[in-house]
DNA sequence: CTGATACCCTGTACCAGCTACAGGGTCAAG
DNA sequence: CTTGACCCTGTAGCTGGTACAGGGTATCAG
């Protein structure tokens, strides 16, 4: 099959195809006379993998690492394992620090008495002042962004 | 004070500082005749406010918004709130997305029945389906990422 | 006055994980 | 023969910075 239907097959980006193989993650396929990438049912499966590993919030890092046990599953599965139990760490403590932060978001939201003028309004205050009560951010994760690069809406 | 005891004062990276300039949220200051960049208390001000709304995960273009109301607080508060509601918004539902996505994780590790070969792992299995139990991502905020770009954790 | 050192300047490239576009080639149907 | 859908490569863009290179400047010691 070709790229646009490997694309259709796994609901990935054509684009993203290409750039997995770019860094490494898909095999370079064979190529067709007029240059075209042909991929089997293999690539399939792998692609497959990736995706569902990303639908999971895993780091390309991280799939990397897993990939080789899908070609050659004969190895121990502890490395899996590791891996796993280290990204559901990652993510039960971005979970924890964005707690953290929607208690204190809503404590500053508090702080407005609707309908006044900003400089009555607690809020500019609280986020002016400097050294409040900011958590010290002790990432030792990679889960730390908030916001997102942009999901085309529309 | 110039651009390294503004940094001290505020606990902000110079390039940073130098990058807030870049895309506008900090107004280029006067410059000696060295060319060095002088800052005086409104700086300050302005640059803690902004690292305050950083360390709530608020997005530049978020707090870019925020911004004329500290140098003119006398228009209505209504603007500010609307965007920490829509932020809070956002924190919430990222931790929500996150909640599954720990539950799906669990569940996917129980798969292991430790120390067999991957072969018999669950996980690699499961990981390996296509369309299985994977969250739809409606994704209406920006707050999707998990993995950060990299805290220099030496 | 000279040299060391700490600071400052601009400009550019880099990180993740893509997306998008320019500028071209290929293939099948009408 | 042309149209349109698909494919190719290469490069630039997004966020929120960080980290250099390659230069200038300020200040102190000797």
């Amino acid at each position: 099959m070709r790229i646009g239907q490997l694309a259709a097959a796994t609901e990935t980006n054509v684009e993203t195809i290409r750039y997995y193989e770019r860094v490494g993650l898909l095999l370079s396929p064979d190529r067709t006379v007029a240059n075209y990438r042909m991929y089997g049912e293999r690539h399939v499966r792998r692609l497959s993998f990736i995706r569902h590993c990303r639908h999971l919030d895993m780091s390309l890092d991280e799939i990397r690492v897993l990939l080789p046990f899908l070609d050659a599953p004969h190895r121990a599965c502890e490395e899996v394992n590791t891996i796993l139990d280290m990204h559901i760490g990652h993510v039960s403590q971005r979970i924890h620090e964005l707690r953290q932060l929607e208690v204190q978001l809503k404590s500053l939201r508090a702080q407005c008495t609707e309908g006044g003028d900003a400089a009555r309004c607690g809020i500019l205050a609280g986020l002016a002042q400097c050294g409040s009560s900011v958590s010290p951010r002790l990432n030792s994760s990679h889960l730390t962004q908030v916001h997102k690069a942009r999901e085309s809406s529309d």
